[in-house]
DNA sequence: GTCGTGTATGTCCGTCTTGACATATAGCAA
DNA sequence: TTGCTATATGTCAAGACGGACATACACGAC
């Protein structure tokens, strides 16, 4: 967005920003909701790459397809905790996670 | 240890290697395993180089000295989201996560 | 010795996460 | 249309996790 359009809109009584800048977020937090969604995306990309579905991929991790949904939708309910252990299920090794975890997701 | 005392010792029924083939852990497993101690190191370094006492980092973190004492004690009872929030709130970025989670433990 | 400080360990209880299940939606083929 | 497959969404009971607290331990100063 250029900046004159941002200026109009600002003076209109809009905020313009990403939605850590819209929901307020600590950097703290934000930084966990870009671990989480780039864990996400990481992990919906290695499954389709193995030619898996949702269903395989639960039988991996012993889990269901409904999580592993909820895993790649980013679902609030889920865990970084099961995202690494999904990821891992899916062949990633630890310098996978940690890369896909530096992914930028912006 | 030298290949001769390892014969040696195998030949008298003991097992020589690490914990993970100890303890017969899966890859995923032993992963797991190796990323909390990596990340648990990270913390109690990044938390003395900050000149912080565990009561201080709990502070900051919103819990209690006894849980800081568990996250870098690799206690079970706690997740790799706690330890990566606790990385977080001593300043680390994510990559400088990402980076803590790859390093070697061994 | 006794403080004081920093860390470790154990337990309790409320909350969050999880697997399982049901159900809904979407696409495709017969 | 029906049927099948893949994915999404909602709910819930059981278990895992977290903060708080008590307590124990280690060390140094006094």
């Amino acid at each position: 967005m250029d900046v004159k359009k941002r200026k109009r809109l600002e003076a209109a009584g809009w905020t313009v920003g990403d939605a850590a800048a819209f929901l307020k977020l600590t950097p703290e937090e934000s930084a966990l909701v870009e671990m989480r969604l780039a864990l996400s995306r990481t992990l919906r990309e290695r499954r389709q790459a193995a030619g898996l579905t949702q269903t395989a991929l639960a039988k991996l991790l012993g889990s269901s397809q409904s999580r592993v949904a909820k895993l790649e939708g980013g679902d609030a309910s889920v865990s970084l905790e099961l995202l690494i252990r999904a990821l891992l299920s899916v062949g990633a090794s630890r310098k996978d996670v940690a890369h896909a975890l530096a992914r930028r997701v912006a």
